[in-house]
DNA sequence: GAATAATAGTTAGCCGGCTAATGCTAGGTC
DNA sequence: GACCTAGCATTAGCCGGCTAACTATTATTC
């Protein structure tokens, strides 16, 4: 019975992995944890981003939404569609500007504050169930640090090259 | 230009958001950066695992690659169905098991390996940039760790239950 | 005021991930 | 040999993520 299939690609262990295939592999683990904790309440993987900020401001616009989501209008597009199918936000367009959709709670969106913020503490307890605070700390800062590194697109600022203007 | 739109959904930092929004938002920049890289050589943000594999061994049953990659079967077989049709690899039923799809690396996919290894290396190296060796492996033992606790399904054994066969 | 630029959303289509349901092959058991 | 079980792979369909291309509205600029 081979403990751990191994991790994606590298060796076996899981130690010595690269930190790019451990980052895939702990963010598969955690996705799937959070989906089956959230499906409890009717919710999908990453659908609980929507309502927390919906809880903190009820109508909001579609584009700040998807601004403090950091994900691209089509995605953002997608998710409230299905959210509003499911009958936990509503959809209008502002009277006051005609291109934004102003995207509130319905009850049932409000009422799952209760119960998704109880998931949310129960996954992040799972999650750094192994941890002690000090390390947990340690792995919040460093996290952060790569973000920043793998965010700040490409080489630094190679005295020669023209400064590329961040693509798009 | 606000810096930093925010992470998902906890304040604005960054450093203070919990663990469960950080891993997303470090995957996905993983993810992205990845895939701008990988776009070089004609290959998506995941079919890399796949090739890493196949080179190691090339005719790799299927169920194989499956387990390695620790995904699901229908995943590796949209994943498979698109690196052939893309010219990458091969496949065929085994003579020996007519159940076993055998993948096989072809001469373009074989092509793909210097290149990929040099992908893969940037990636890494712009991953750690901002980080020391050291805390590298204390970044690749946290992660491990946290990947441990997540996939140890469920309560860790409160004496009384008796130890559920690991679910499914 | 008309032309242009910037913003906001949508649609189409692709990729990786999943579950549920189906089919097919190989191994056991009786 | 017939039956049942286990293992391998596929199809359909959903979810989150993306780019490219498009529409519509508001804001600028001349």
């Amino acid at each position: 019975m081979t403990r751990s299939t191994s991790t994606s690609v590298d060796g076996g262990g899981l130690e010595d992995a690269s930190i790019s295939s451990l980052i895939p592999t702990v963010s598969k683990a955690h996705r799937n944890l959070a989906g089956s904790l959230l499906a409890e309440v009717g919710l999908a993987a990453g659908q609980q981003f929507v309502l927390m900020l919906l809880w903190k401001a009820s109508p909001t616009s579609q584009a700040d939404l998807t601004r403090q989501l950091m994900i691209e209008p089509p995605t953002a597009a997608k998710m409230l569609a299905r959210l509003e199918k499911a009958g936990f936000i509503e959809r209008r367009r502002s009277a006051a500007d005609g291109r934004v959709v102003l995207v509130s709670l319905t009850e049932s969106g409000r009422a799952l504050e209760a119960p998704v913020t109880s998931i949310w503490t129960r996954l992040e307890e799972q999650t750094t169930s192994d941890l002690t605070p000090a390390e947990q700390a340690q792995l919040r800062h460093l996290l952060s640090r790569v973000t920043r590194s793998l965010t700040a697109d490409g080489d630094p600022g190679p005295p020669g090259a023209a400064a590329r203007p961040a693509a798009r």
